[in-house]
DNA sequence: TCTATAATGAGAATCATTCCTAATTACACT
DNA sequence: AGTGTAATTAGGAATGATTCTCATTATAGA
């Protein structure tokens, strides 16, 4: 296996939770592990095929998930649209983890060039060239009892 | 309408494309600029039912983001997952609006701290209490022809 | 080893999205 | 206003992703 300690970090929080950490979980981990992005269902499958059945594979990654091992990019599977930004402005986004709504946020012009500017320099460091950006910040809206 | 002057701006965008702008778009555009986030296709369904069948909406959603007047909120339709960030460590994402793939980014602490501060910002201007945050930034990634 | 429980495999069911085709509508021109 | 043409729509069928069901298998502990 690529990363012992991970697998074992990983082994230690299923067995805290009384969840076996079986083959095809362990299969999804790693290749997670290995990948150097976020993976889909199909792509997972992709990868580990032939060893677990598509619905196995769904299986896992809802349990892992439910122990805190992996986490969604980006929660449900559904399409969201919004206006252009030329319509209706440069923004970023609340992310409530409670309820899923997504709020737009437009900074201030001085918090909105400090983020610009890093997006620059992470540009500048890698092989990316970055045409926009969004920073998604996930937490709770004001809007639980 | 609320904003007439938006709605102004999109006929004539759809005009220099030479595509109509269409009470089914009209309904869709209005209920967007009327949000205060990204909805999926259910979500604007519910908000302007029963004037538009569902699949009516899709093809003006469609439309709509070809002529540039919507954009989604973060592409395809499909789950990803990923190893939590106790596993994997913070990091951001670069993404690539050519091919779709979604790469992970690690900064220099130097910068992650300008991030993190700014995002303490925002939550102190806001009702909003941030846990976790994630740069999104799109673009091209180097594999392209 | 035996038993109770967790996990798997395979396929059916569901839900979001796309596709297809005929009927309708808007537009340009008379 | 009336007509021809192309764009658009409605509605339902088809597809693809995800979830569910249930019979079977594996596992941990008595």
């Amino acid at each position: 296996m690529t990363n012992t300690t991970l697998d074992r970090e990983i082994e230690q929080r299923l067995a805290d939770r009384g969840v076996r950490y079986t083959r095809g979980r362990k299969a999804v981990t790693s290749a997670l592990a290995r990948a150097d992005g976020p993976l889909s269902a199909a792509e997972l499958h992709e990868l580990i095929r032939p060893s677990v059945p598509l619905s196995s594979l769904y299986r896992s990654l809802a349990v892992l998930e439910e122990v805190g091992v992996l986490i969604p990019h980006f929660g449900q599977a559904v399409s969201r649209y919004e206006l252009a930004e030329w319509l209706a402005g440069h923004h970023h986004h609340l992310v409530c983890l409670e309820c899923g709504t997504v709020d737009d946020v437009e900074l201030p012009e001085h918090l909105e060039k400090r983020i610009t500017a890093l997006v620059e320099e992470i540009g500048s460091m890698t092989t990316f060239s970055p045409s926009d950006h969004s920073l998604e910040i996930e937490g709770t809206c004001g809007r639980h009892g």
